[in-house]
DNA sequence: CCGGACTCCTGGTTGC
DNA sequence: TGCAACCAGGAGTCCG
């Protein structure tokens, strides 16, 4: 599924090819798709149309494309010009399960498309935005800018106000997690999972920094030592700079697939999905088991639950 | 505060 | 070949 690397895959690669572009025209091919947005499609067609996309966004694994302020086209003959709020709007996006942005050209379709932006970009002239998502679990919206609570000059669309950080973010508090991780009254993975913790991480991501951290999915947080926070901190940034870079090689500014299934993925896990597999560390069997809903992978020798190391 | 259950959801794959 | 069962799980919500 997309998680941190895959959607900021599709943060970069949108940047240079539509920041500046406006949408022309709206089309709504499953409603659905609009879980997150607060109104009906024609709401959110009205509020999309006509505004020109500025440079997009990311936090963990929320996408948002700031909508520049001033220009309410749809919206009456100028007569009632809404102030809708003063920090202004943005198309957020969310993929879930299965979500794509796919971006094409304008005789170019995608079977599983649920929203379709037609964009005119000044420099790229015509272009097709195809939200895909099998699943239906992703979304996209129109939601209002605020400020955040801790950071007023920071404004961040309401809906991702609650997500912390992630890890590859420079303003990122290595220390603050490492203290809110210990104070946790939970398991490893769990927290790992936590997008209000530390934002990005999935199941898959969740597996491979875990496995190379030697650390249990169950282990409890508060007999986590330190070392092995940190350890496994880094290993989730590492993890996620790998992908990163595998996922940068593909990219292809007219043709952004960041499903997470193919490309990129199959060549460097370790053991999500590797059940019935050799371990690349021991050799021993790769096992799976069912946690949070969801497939827990892991090796039995090199990650056991260590109990003790309570540090002061 | 925490965890578990539940909900949303579909098409590629598997099995008979 | 045909069809039904199976499977993947991010995130929000509710409840004990």
């Amino acid at each position: 599924m997309p998680e941190l690397p895959e959607v900021e895959v599709v943060r970069a690669g949108l940047e240079p090819a539509i920041t500046g572009a406006t949408a022309t025209s709206v089309t709504v091919v499953d409603e659905r798709s609009l879980r997150r947005h607060d109104g009906p499609s024609e709401d959110f067609i009205d509020r999309l149309t006509g505004r020109v996309f500025q440079t997009p966004q990311r936090r963990g694994k929320f996408l948002w494309i700031p909508l520049e302020v001033g220009v309410t086209a749809r919206h009456g003959e100028g007569a009632e010009l809404q102030s809708v709020n003063s920090h202004g709007d943005a198309l957020v996006a969310h993929l879930g399960m299965s979500g794509q942005v796919l971006l094409r050209d304008r005789t170019t379709d995608d079977r599983l498309t649920r929203i379709r932006i037609e964009l005119d970009h000044p420099d790229h002239g015509a272009l097709r935005l195809n939200f895909v998502d099998q699943r239906i679990f992703g979304s996209m919206s129109i939601d209002s800018m605020l400020p955040t609570v801790d950071q007023p000059h920071l404004v961040m669309p309401s809906q991702v106000a609650h997500i912390a950080r992630d890890p590859l973010d420079p303003f990122f508090d290595d220390a603050t997690f490492l203290r809110k991780l210990k104070a946790k009254r939970t398991t490893v993975k769990r927290a790992l999972l936590d997008q209000t913790l530390i934002s990005g991480i999935g199941n898959i991501y969740a597996d491979e920094a875990l496995w190379a951290a030697r650390v249990h999915y169950n282990q409890p947080t508060e007999s986590l030592s330190r070392a092995k926070a940190i350890l496994l901190l880094a290993e989730v940034r590492l993890v996620f700079v790998k992908a990163l870079a595998e996922g940068g090689t593909s990219f292809d500014t007219q043709y952004l697939n960041v499903n997470g299934e193919s490309g990129y993925f199959a060549h460097s896990l370790n053991v999500y999905g590797q059940q019935g597999n050799a371990c690349p560390r021991c050799g021993r069997l790769v096992v799976r088991e069912q946690f949070m809903n969801r497939g827990s992978h892991f090796c039995r020798f090199c990650q056991r639950i260590r109990v003790g190391a309570r540090a002061v």
